[in-house]
DNA sequence: TTGAAAGCGCTAACAC
DNA sequence: GTGTTAGCGCTTTCAA
C-alpha cells in the first residue's frame, strides 16, 4: 500500500506537479476543466497530500502546540489489543468517600477552547500532557512538530522555554507573569478572589476566616491568596491572624483537613478555598457532620466547575473562563505568528463571582421534596 | 530569527550532518566526547529539529489522529486578544433548568486515554473535533499529518474513510463493526443494557418499562436498545408492547419528555434511559414534581459519567470505560502499522453495571442530616 | 495558464 | 566512528 504523491496524481491527470499543487493549495489560479482533471485523478488515487512535505517546503506546519503537566498517574492498564470480553459484571455501587479520579477540568476546558480556536484559522491542534519530571523531551518534541506552542505556566523550566522558544513562538498561560520573554494569557485570580473575600467581609459581616490554599508553588493559588489578603487588609483587618490550612488543590486532601478541623473543635466562620475540588471536600466532610453550610459555615470555591453548581448546597465560586483561555491562547499565538515583532501579549480575561446557597443560603423556596 | 538546522549545528560543533543526526537519533553510534560537543552546539544555538523534514525522510510522522464530531456549537467568543479587563461581576447565581453545557464528557474522557497511550508508546497526538457538516476537509487535513488516525464511527462518511484509508491506518471508535475494511474498539454496549435490564425485570419483577432512546441515527444507542429488548424477550415479555421515548441524548430534552409524561398521567414504573444525560433530566423533573425514586419510578443511565456519582438519588447506570477506548484505539493502530497485514482487529471492552440508588433505594442508613 | 527546477531539513545507506 | 550523498514530497519562483 503505497500511499499516493503528487507525481502520481500528476502523471493520471496528465499535467505537471507543480499545477496538482496548484489545484489544491489555489484553485482559482488552474483553469477549470484541468481543476476537474486533477481533482479527479486525486479522488482516482486516494491521494491525500503530506502534511510533512508540505511544511518542509512552506516553511510553516499549520499545526499549533498545547502542553500542559498533570499529576493524575493513574494506574497503568491493560496491554492486550484483541480484547473480546463482552462480560458484563454487575456490583452494588455504594456511596463512597474515594476520589474516583481528580477530573482533569482544567485541562479539558483549555483544550476545548484551543482546539476550537486553532481549526478555527485553519490549524490543527497537537496535545502533549507531561506526566513525569522531565518535560524537555515532550516539549522539544511538540515545538519541533508546530508553529507556535502553548504552555501551562510553571509545567516548564525556563531554560527550556528559552531553548524553544527561539524556534517557534511560546504563549503562557495562567499564572503571573514572569519576565517579558513570552506572551501571556491569564484570568483575574486575585482580583475575584478579592471580590468574593470582600462580599464575605462586607455583606456578611465576618471576620472569621480560614483560607484553604492549594500547593505551595500553585502561581495561581498565590495570587488568590493574595486577593484575598488584600480584601482582608482592606476591611482593616490582619491577615496574618487569619490561619491557611493547606488542601493542595485535592478534594481528598481537604476532607483530611476538614476532619482535622472538626477533631480539634476549631471551626471557623467561613472556609475560602483556592479551588473548587478543595470545597467539594469540605462540604463532604461538613454536611454529613452536622455542620449547616452556610448557617454555621460559609464554604466558597474557585474555578466554576460543574460539580460545584450540582452539590448541595450549591457551591459559591469564582468562575475562570477556562475555554476563553484556550481560545486567547491561540490567538494569541497566532497573533505572533503572524507579527513576530510586535510587542509582548498580556492578555487578562475577566472572572465572575457566582453567589450560591454555600453562603448565601436558600436561594428560593426549594420545590424540592424534604 | 531564523530557526537553526542540522547544517548550523554540524558547523558549530565541527562535524558532520550526520553525526549531528546520528547524535540525536542513535547517541550510542557516536562516541562520547564528539556527542557532547555536538549537544553543546545543540545547546548553544537553540536547535530543535523539524518534524517536517524528519517526517519527509524517515516516511513517518510520529504523530496519531483522533478525530470526534460534536454538536456543542458553542456561542462565536470574542475576537479580542490584548485583553485587560480585571473587573469582577458580582452575580447571585440562582438555580437554572438550562443545560450549561452539554459535557462532552465522552470526548475528554477518550481523548485523555489516547493521548495517554499515544505519548507512551512515542507518537505525539493531533486532534480535530469536527462542529460542520463537512468532515471532508479536517479529516483529510489530519490524514496528512499522522501516521494512523482514530475516528469516532458514524462521524465520518464511509467513502471518505476509504479514501484516507488508502494513505493510513484507520481505527474506528464504538459503534457497531461495519464491514471488515478498518480495525474496530469498542465497549459492550448491548451486552450491558441487557444485564441491566434483565436485573430490573428479574430482581425487581418490574413488567412496566420504559425505554428512553437517543437520537435515531446512533450506533450506540441502537446497540444498546438491543440489549434492553433481548432482555425484555428474555424475560417473556413482548417488546413491541413498551414504549420507547427519544431524549436525543440531552439532559434538556429528557426534561422535556418526563414533563410530558407527567402531563399525560402515563409514568411506567421504570425508565431505562441510553445515556446518563437522560436519566439525570428525567430526575430533574421527577423528584421536584414529587415522584419517588426509586419507589414509584425507577430511573437508570448509561455511560457511568460523575454526575451520576453526584445526584440525588444517585444514578444506576451501565459504566463504559472510556478512556480505556482510546487507548485501545491506540494500541491497535500502533500494532496495525507495526503489522500492516495482520487480520482485521476488533476490541470489545467490558463494562459494569453499577446498582445505586436509583434503583435499589437507600443503601445504608444515610449519615446525613434529613 | 502551465511547466521546469531549485530547494526545504532531515534520514539512511554506503563509503571511508 | 564519521562523512558523503541521494532522496523524501511538496511549494514556489521564474520562464514559457
Amino acid at each position: 500500500m503505497k500511499a499516493a504523491t503528487v507525481y502520481d496524481v500528476a502523471a493520471h491527470a496528465g499535467v505537471s506537479i507543480a499545477t496538482v499543487s496548484r489545484v489544491l493549495r489555489r484553485p482559482d489560479d488552474v483553469r477549470a476543466s484541468t481543476r476537474q482533471r486533477v481533482l479527479a485523478s486525486v479522488l482516482a488515487l486516494g491521494y491525500v497530500p503530506s502534511a510533512s512535505a508540505r511544511g518542509l517546503a512552506a516553511r510553516r506546519t499549520g499545526v499549533l502546540g498545547l502542553y500542559f503537566s498533570s499529576v493524575d498517574d493513574e494506574d497503568e492498564q491493560s496491554e492486550a489489543i484483541f480484547v473480546q470480553d463482552t462480560s458484563v459484571e454487575i456490583v452494588v455501587d455504594v456511596p463512597d468517600s474515594r476520589e474516583v479520579r481528580p477530573p482533569n477540568l482544567y485541562f479539558d476546558e483549555v483544550l476545548r477552547g484551543s482546539e476550537r480556536e486553532a481549526w478555527r484559522h485553519g490549524f490543527a491542534l497537537m496535545v502533549g500532557v507531561g506526566r513525569d519530571a522531565n518535560p524537555a523531551d515532550m516539549v522539544n518534541d511538540i515545538a519541533g512538530r508546530v508553529d507556535g506552542m502553548a504552555v501551562l505556566a510553571g509545567s516548564v523550566p525556563d531554560d527550556i522555554l528559552d531553548h524553544v522558544s527561539r524556534r517557534i513562538p511560546v504563549v503562557l498561560i495562567a499564572g503571573p507573569r514572569r519576565g517579558d520573554h513570552h506572551d501571556h494569557v491569564s484570568v483575574s485570580n486575585l482580583e475575584g478572589m478579592r471580590a468574593l473575600t470582600t462580599h464575605l467581609l462586607s455583606r456578611h459581616g465576618l471576620t472569621d476566616l480560614v483560607y484553604v490554599g492549594g500547593p505551595a508553588d500553585s502561581p495561581d493559588d498565590a495570587e488568590r491568596y493574595q486577593g484575598f489578603v488584600e480584601a482582608v487588609e482592606a476591611a482593616g483587618l490582619d491577615p496574618a491572624a487569619l490561619p491557611v490550612l493547606r488542601g493542595e488543590f485535592s478534594r481528598v486532601r481537604a476532607r483530611g483537613v476538614a476532619e482535622t478541623m472538626l477533631a480539634t473543635g476549631r471551626v471557623p466562620r467561613a472556609l475560602v478555598c483556592g479551588n473548587d475540588q478543595m470545597a467539594l471536600g469540605m462540604l463532604d466532610v461538613l454536611i454529613p457532620a452536622g455542620v449547616r453550610v452556610p448557617e454555621d459555615v460559609i464554604v466558597t470555591g474557585f474555578d466554576g466547575i460543574e460539580a460545584g453548581r450540582l452539590s448541595r448546597p450549591r457551591l459559591t465560586t469564582v468562575h475562570q473562563p477556562m475555554v476563553e483561555l484556550g481560545r486567547a491562547a491561540m490567538r494569541a499565538m497566532l497573533s505572533r505568528i503572524e507579527h513576530p515583532d510586535q510587542p509582548p501579549i498580556t492578555a487578562r480575561l475577566p472572572v465572575k463571582v457566582l453567589l450560591r446557597e454555600s453562603s448565601e443560603g436558600p436561594a428560593h423556596p426549594s420545590p424540592a421534596r424534604p
